[in-house]
DNA sequence: ACAAAAGTGTTGCTACTACACCCATGA
DNA sequence: TCATGGGTGTAGTAGCAACACTTTTGT
């Protein structure tokens, strides 16, 4: 090639190759769908709409939407996020992409699942298209598409994330009793713990700030209530390695 | 809607719904791109090859092709994966989409990554197109497109695993000195081990069988060969839970 | 004999489990 | 006064980190 020409024609015929090369590949639709989890009354609940589809009527299918040309992905999930909570800002994590050509009735689409937490009390819902709702996560059966599988994946990936970082408290309140940590906990994971062992675990990670507030309205002794130490939770170094099978 | 239509097409008629809602959605092609590690020499390696793209030219870049029409992610990898390498039944495992619009110039392309190790002793590669080599994981710098970042956070994805699973015997021979398996997590992880307290990790967790075979043509006294027992890990049930932040 | 890596034990510390009683509050 | 959950401590155990010397083999 002459190293002379200017950058900008030889670029431009190099870039013109590669959109030749792509135009040729067989193409797909592309959306994202979320996993919306919630937590109220001791459950661990996710957020669901009926089906768009006529084909799945009836059904329940989780918040999605097409990704946009030129959007990125995460910005999509986002964007659906907003629309349906007017949350931003929030905690949202990619977990896996669902791509079989059989998945959708009207062809294929290829979608990646995102899900991400947040504290039901503190939003009002956007919209009520679809009749949207939040489900009791051990109550959902069959769902629209692969949704069910979809769903069931990403509650392992949070399972996962919540014994490893402080995601949890994105369901809570700012102040919360150990009571309503160790409740989030249980549900989360469905497993119970001995509630001793619980708030040492915790008290000893020292990430917790005492408000020196109690709760109020409880038909029983009022437990005190605790903020989550974001700040003093950042500067914190994971320590590394630990094999274990 | 008239219930005594007959099923299919009643059927039809409701696909024909989804299939015009999808051909309306934008498309992208689908790739995927196969993060293969080695391991050789006491160095972690990850297979790649010259970028097939003029624009890249002399870049390295991930093995990868289009996903065909009708064929599932994991298929796709496979398919990479045998056609290069020959190997089938490999782990493979599906991390993460990368899809910003700018990624590819050629338009936009979606790309699923995936990560694989083989033992590069015991496979000779299928084919020398575009260059494909063996390089030392720690001396690569600039890649094509965005494969630099896909290919750390592959590795990150493998460091977290192998302390999880016993994925990293993938990259050894059958049967191995403990040794060669400290040198192997020592190149995944970056880090040094205590060398005893290594042995009493692997040696407790009791997956290790003893051939009663030895090394043979090594500079110094050989060492005991041992192959992982892959059905006693089977049958070993995860122990669940255990917070840390 | 020397070089090079294999193989081995002990001690202290930390972190987890299991478990039972008294306390504060509202009804 | 009772019911409900809040709050606390201890003893036993398991697992991890740190650490140095002897053994075996090849050259």
């Amino acid at each position: 090639m002459n190293r002379s020409l200017p950058l900008t024609a030889g670029k431009g015929a190099l870039i013109q190759d590669a959109v030749q090369m792509v135009a040729s590949y067989p193409k797909t639709a592309l959306t994202v769908d979320c996993v919306i989890f919630g937590f109220e009354e001791n459950e661990l609940k996710v957020l669901l709409i009926r089906s768009d589809l006529q084909a799945y009527k009836g059904l329940w299918t989780l918040l999605g939407d097409v990704v946009r040309e030129s959007e990125d992905l995460g910005d999509a999930a986002y964007r659906v996020l907003r629309e349906r909570t007017g949350l931003n800002d929030i905690f949202l994590e990619q977990v896996q992409t669902f791509s079989s050509p059989g998945r959708h009735p009207g062809g294929r689409v290829t979608t990646v699942a995102f899900y991400s937490l947040i504290n039901i009390r503190h939003h009002r819902l956007k919209t009520l298209d679809n009749e949207v709702h939040w489900h009791n996560l051990q109550s959902i059966e069959a769902m629209g598409f692969d949704h069910k599988d979809i769903l069931d994946v990403c509650h392992q990936r949070l399972q996962r994330r919540v014994q490893e970082h402080p995601l949890g408290f994105n369901l809570l309140p700012d102040k919360f009793s150990l009571r309503e940590l160790q409740n989030l906990y249980e549900a989360i994971l469905d497993i119970k713990l001995d509630r001793r062992n619980f708030r040492k675990k915790f008290f000893s990670m020292d990430f917790l700030i005492d408000t020196e507030e109690y709760e109020v309205d409880v038909p029983h002794r009022p437990g005190k209530l605790y903020k989550f130490n974001f700040q003093k939770y950042q500067r914190h170094q994971r320590k590394w390695f630990g094999i274990d099978f």
